[in-house]
DNA sequence: GTCCAGGTTTTTA
DNA sequence: TAAAAACATGGA
């Protein structure tokens, strides 16, 4: 990997397996858009636009405080390819997976900011999660660029009343929102601790939310909680093991079968000819 | 109008 | 205990 700065970007050359595209739009996050062949979101409470260029990512308006968040944020330090190569060795379907969804890398996101938004995304569509979510930051969150504003806090929404919640239209959800809020608030359940926990132990903490069950407590796992080996098994996954998988467990997938789930959804949402 | 969406809770038998 | 039904909403 090699960084180089200029015009007040960061440039950051030779990671492999690395497409913005894949990563933002495998449905892992909810918060970036594109425009043209530039991706615009957060990280941390910042706006940045990033493109893909021949030679590497592109970062505007970043500098050198910004590299190791953003380092962080896009998991680079962990390798890819290594872990599609172990993958790919395991079922033939799956290397079809890892081969369609290289680049893709499961972004370190925020904890909250996750378990949030896979409590807004059940039984929902990514069009209107998105859109939930959009009006959830804009109604709650602070204004950090126009357009673009931070992902409320728990302490925030914790203090907000059904019906104040209801100017975002997330339904039924909404009490699923405040009772996540509320009880991260009032420490009854401590993100720094569930850090720490086994897997076993993280799920069971997670699912004392009310609208928490087995999928998004996993989903919080592998995307706000960067735990590799948790395996969210939705409507597309459940498909693909019974259709692509039927002679294989989801065990079998190993210590990184949170990524070969990213890379089935991916490529079963992308490929639903697969399942007709 | 009917169906469905990265599920979970509540009700029913 | 296990299987249905209900849950809000909006786009196809």
């Amino acid at each position: 990997m090699n960084i180089s700065y200029k015009d007040n970007n960061i440039c950051i050359e030779g990671v492999e397996e690395f497409k913005l595209d894949a990563t933002f739009d495998c449905g892992q996050c909810f918060r970036w858009d594109s425009t043209g062949d530039k991706f615009s979101g957060i990280i941390f409470g910042r706006h940045f636009n990033i493109s893909e260029r021949s030679k590497g990512i592109e970062i505007e308006n970043s500098d050198k405080q910004d590299l190791e968040m953003i380092k962080d944020y896009f998991d680079l330090n962990t390798d890819y390819r290594l872990i599609r190569e172990k993958l790919s060795r395991i079922h033939p379907n799956l290397k079809k997976s890892c081969d369609f969804s290289k680049g893709i890398r499961i972004l370190k996101q925020d904890p909250w900011e996750a378990l949030c938004s896979f409590i807004i995304s059940q039984n929902n569509n990514i069009p209107r999660i998105k859109k939930i979510i959009f009006n959830l930051c804009l109604n709650f969150g602070d204004k950090i660029d126009e357009n673009y504003y931070s992902f409320p806090s728990y302490s925030k929404i914790a203090r907000l009343k059904e019906e104040e919640l209801s100017i975002i239209r997330s339904g039924f959800r909404a009490k699923y929102i405040l009772d996540a809020a509320r009880k991260i608030e009032n420490g009854n359940i401590i993100i720094d601790n569930i850090k720490h926990m086994s897997i076993e132990e993280a799920r069971i903490e997670l699912k004392k939310i009310l609208g928490v069950g087995p999928k998004v407590a996993e989903c919080t796992l592998l995307y706000g909680f960067h735990r590799l080996e948790a395996f969210p098994i939705d409507t597309w996954i459940k498909r693909a093991m019974n259709t692509l998988f039927p002679d294989i467990n989801e065990e079998e997938f190993g210590e990184y079968k949170g990524v070969a789930q990213q890379y089935i959804f991916y490529y079963s949402r992308m490929n639903p000819n697969l399942f007709k």
